[in-house]
DNA sequence: ATGGTCTGTTCTTTATATCGAACATATGTT
DNA sequence: AACATATGTTCGATATAAAGAACAGACCAT
């Protein structure tokens, strides 16, 4: 796919969710409406200069318009998953995810009770959040998909749609990997 | 800062981190040298293709030559367990670590039982664990420096000497995350 | 309907990013 | 020394991205 066609859909993309024209936008962004609309037909090939002052607009990262928005979630059950370091049958290592290039991973703990799901606002795009539950019982991930996580489950999930958090039992503790592109 | 300055240092940065002469890569690239110098001098305001194309023969996303370098003392560490999502009271998310520039990070599930510790030969110079006890008791660290491992700690250290992990209980169960710079 | 304000498009003009060649300097070879 | 092959730079010609205006269509008001 080339980086024009990408950033053609991710401009339309972004600025539908803003609800704005491509008049407002343009104007926001102090950029010709011309410019803006031929870029969003996939046609040229826009400077950097441009592409910055329509992020800015936008209120994301530039790199928001030239990743293209990737990976689907994914499930792994306690006793699942790919064993990579196994040489004591005492000790069992499951590779959960590698890291992908230049991405970067922040790490929390969550201690959640019972009661109102926590729901999350989208964070960038392209971002990915890892969850491996470590006690109790919970139901999380998109909110349009959320799933009913153990202990030992692990699910990724694209975390720049509202997501959601919900603990289903007392003393519900789980990590979460957080990791933006 | 500009964008065309963060991409000037950016390309300068990483052109001298492959060896690469600015005829190699313009080479590599497909473009003219002439495009290349005067973009790493900050002339000029490059189109997304040429980026592209740098990038690419680079071995790089986009984005890390567009992404400002990340200033390193805005974060406030979590090494005293700072609470940084807190919008519902039965929600607690703690940062544990923040990712540093140009890390890789791999997810790791482990299942240990009580028997011979597991030790470790180093990893490359650099490498870090972190490692979080989801269930069971367990020792582990740097091996002449293991720590005794509750449920919900948290205890991160250089792998680039001998580490050890043992099991003080049956059925232990912890995140791994290893980290390489 | 008639004017007004939106929508997004397609023009022309101008500014400039890219190319390729010519240009210096430096390092090494015979 | 003279030559060869690097390094990165600056130059003029050309392609083209961006700006600004003109454009057609949709919608609402009076």
């Amino acid at each position: 796919m080339k980086p024009i066609e990408i950033i053609a859909d991710a401009v339309l993309r972004e600025r539908n969710k803003m609800n704005l024209s491509v008049s407002a936008l343009s104007k926001k962004a102090n950029i010709a409406k011309s410019t803006l609309s031929q870029l969003e037909q996939g046609i040229g090939n826009p400077s950097i200069e441009t592409l910055w002052a329509i992020a800015n607009a936008l209120g994301i990262p530039v790199s928001a318009l030239i990743e293209k928005p990737k990976s689907r979630n994914h499930l792994i059950r306690a006793n699942e998953g790919l064993i990579v370091l196994s040489e004591q049958k005492n000790y069992i290592a499951t590779l959960l995810s590698a890291c992908p290039q230049n991405a970067r991973r922040d790490i929390y703990r969550l201690n959640v009770e019972i009661g109102n799901p926590k729901i999350s606002s989208p964070h960038p795009i392209g971002t990915i959040e890892h969850l491996i539950i470590s006690n109790g019982k919970a139901l999380a991930g998109p909110i349009d998909a959320p799933v009913e996580l153990y202990p030992g489950d692990y699910f990724t999930y694209s975390a720049d749609v509202p997501h959601i958090f919900e603990a289903l039992e007392p003393d519900t503790n789980a990590m979460l990997v957080i990791e933006c592109t």
